[in-house]
DNA sequence: TTGTAAGCGTTATCAT
DNA sequence: ATGATAACGCTTACAA
């Protein structure tokens, strides 16, 4: 492998014209400039990016830490990240979180002590008060999926409450008002926001929502099948439901299908983040956008500008969600 | 940020000996030792990730290159790939080919520029020629979902034949004869591989496939949805099909119920890959279960064993497809 | 505009 | 067992 003295040396320049001219300083001579080029295509001189992170003090490299890898939901941000960061020139450190806090917390170190030069965060388990003192240290951070108040400006979002809202008002605009809800785990923040907007469409309605025709799942389709196993042995009738993502809904889908509920016609269903299989399921689900994969290509752009110094871009930090109507919903029609 | 001339510093010793220290070395007292512990606790130092780099020529990242980063199948290998890495403690640096031969060639040069201490290559453009080529090179390159004779030990791959050879099988010795393909493209090797274990499996069983009971697709909702609307409008019947991967089966299950024809009482559908939405479906899907997951933990495997000297691992390049039987088949039953 | 030389924070090769 | 000291390949003042 060639090194730079190398190619000072064919060039017969010194280290530092070798340097500028790498790095598109100003002030080289095109004369020296078309020396350099020439011994660098001659010697295929690659520049060890090691050692220019070392001396540069900047690695090009973005850590990413999400709760997992595979999984239609993270997939999703990952490719954003990755397609918009290679665009950049820079890569992606791509770590997964596991499932508490001290992983994602040791994942995080792990990021840093890679001289990752930014980091791009997509955690639940860490505590907004250690986010806020990570955002204020020396590795900028910038944090998809979640809102936080003091550090709004490192955080790219949706409202979780609109989503929820917007799917639940759709039914009851169109005549449902039984609607039940299967949630996501509360002690999430976007579990709990979204459990939210459906209370507040309900309210807003000037309805009282009933308690009964709700259950508290974790977002997995085992948690969606239990929970709608549980609404039906309820007793309770209801012509429409709502779940908090589309893993539940596909469960829910299959359990109406097992105890001849069909959907849409006995109920309809709505889910949530538009993940990209529920298209294939049958019915298709109708369900509400989630713009993650947009989300992480801002993320990426935040760094960009926070950490690469591109002033010039513009960050958008809070995206709509929209209610998307596919096959498992129909306005209600009053049994005979 | 300390550095370990700090260190050094506080501890009394020289540089040399605090190095030993956080590399394991033998022949160090156990005094100096504790000393360099204690010093390096009080400072809560952290070794620079880059520097040891440079000088150990070491970059403890593995360039991992794949089609595309979301889809069942991809994201499956890179979370595979990712959590077994993390055990070693290495990490990912991972980038996705796009399209194209070009891009793919970019794609690794830009992960051998980083410094990888070695490759991990899922791609479909790039020739066997330059694979050859590549593995002989300085970096270390193990590919997955490949089978290359001339490197055989460097590739982790399934029989693809064998594969769709026990779909059809299966279907054939459950009394279906009129059974249709819809395949890959046939400019991938595993696409042709897995349209001749269709055929094989006819050949086997002493009778004739019939070609007008083929269609090339391309791996895609799209392509499938193509491949079963133009098998359905030939008119030839048929009461199998089985699919090159699981997203086209996906697709022509839809298609088969837009026209009123039954899964699986009036057609049998097999896919391949058993990506994980498949049991999401309706009805569930049968396929072959392509461990993918299993394969790029090994690959991460034959890394540390080639790459990182860790000499006693033992690598099994060929790994086994398997059929698994879920709702979209059923023994054939003539028509009444 | 160009060159010299001092880092960047380690590892590794020698002596001792 | 330990300590100097020279790499590793590049960036970046500072000088010329």
């Amino acid at each position: 492998m060639p090194t730079i003295y190398q190619v000072s040396e064919l060039a017969g320049v010194s280290l530092s014209s070798v340097s500028r001219v790498m790095n598109n300083h100003e002030h080289v001579s095109e004369k020296t400039k078309a020396k350099v080029m020439a011994a660098m295509a001659e010697l295929d001189y690659r520049p060890n990016f090691t050692a220019r992170s070392l001396a540069s003090n900047c690695s090009n490299s973005i850590g990413v830490l999400v709760a997992e890898i595979s999984g239609p939901f993270y997939s999703d941000i990952l490719s954003g990240v990755e397609s918009e960061l290679s665009n950049a020139n820079k890569h992606a450190v791509i770590v997964s979180g596991g499932c508490d806090e001290k992983k994602e917390l040791d994942a995080i170190q792990f990021l840093i002590d890679r001289n990752c030069d930014a980091l791009i965060l997509c955690v639940d388990f860490i505590s907004d008060e250690y986010l806020i003192k990570l955002s204020k240290g020396s590795t900028k951070v910038v944090i998809i999926n979640r809102y936080i108040a003091e550090i709004s400006d490192n955080c790219i979002f949706i409202s979780n409450l609109l989503g929820s809202y917007q799917a639940t008002k759709y039914l009851l605009e169109n005549g449902h008002s039984n609607i039940a809800y299967i949630s996501g785990p509360l002690w999430k923040i976007d579990a709990i926001d979204r459990f939210n907007g459906y209370k507040k469409a309900f309210t807003d309605s000037g309805i009282d929502f009933d308690e009964a025709l709700t259950f508290e799942a974790d977002y997995t389709t085992i948690g969606g099948r239990e929970g709608m196993l549980s609404l039906l042995k309820n007793k309770k009738p209801f012509t429409a439901l709502v779940c908090a993502n589309d893993e539940m809904a596909s469960a829910a889908m299959r359990v109406a299908r097992e105890n001849n509920v069909r959907v849409p016609q006995d109920c309809s269903i709505i889910g949530f983040d538009n993940v990209y299989f529920s298209a294939y399921l049958f019915p298709q689900l109708s369900t509400i956008e989630n713009p993650i994969n947009k989300m992480a290509r801002m993320a990426v752009l935040w760094v960009l500008k926070n950490r690469y110094n591109q002033k010039d871009i513009v960050i958008q930090n809070q995206f709509d969600t929209e209610l998307v109507l596919r096959e498992s919903t129909q306005v209600y029609v009053e049994k005979t």
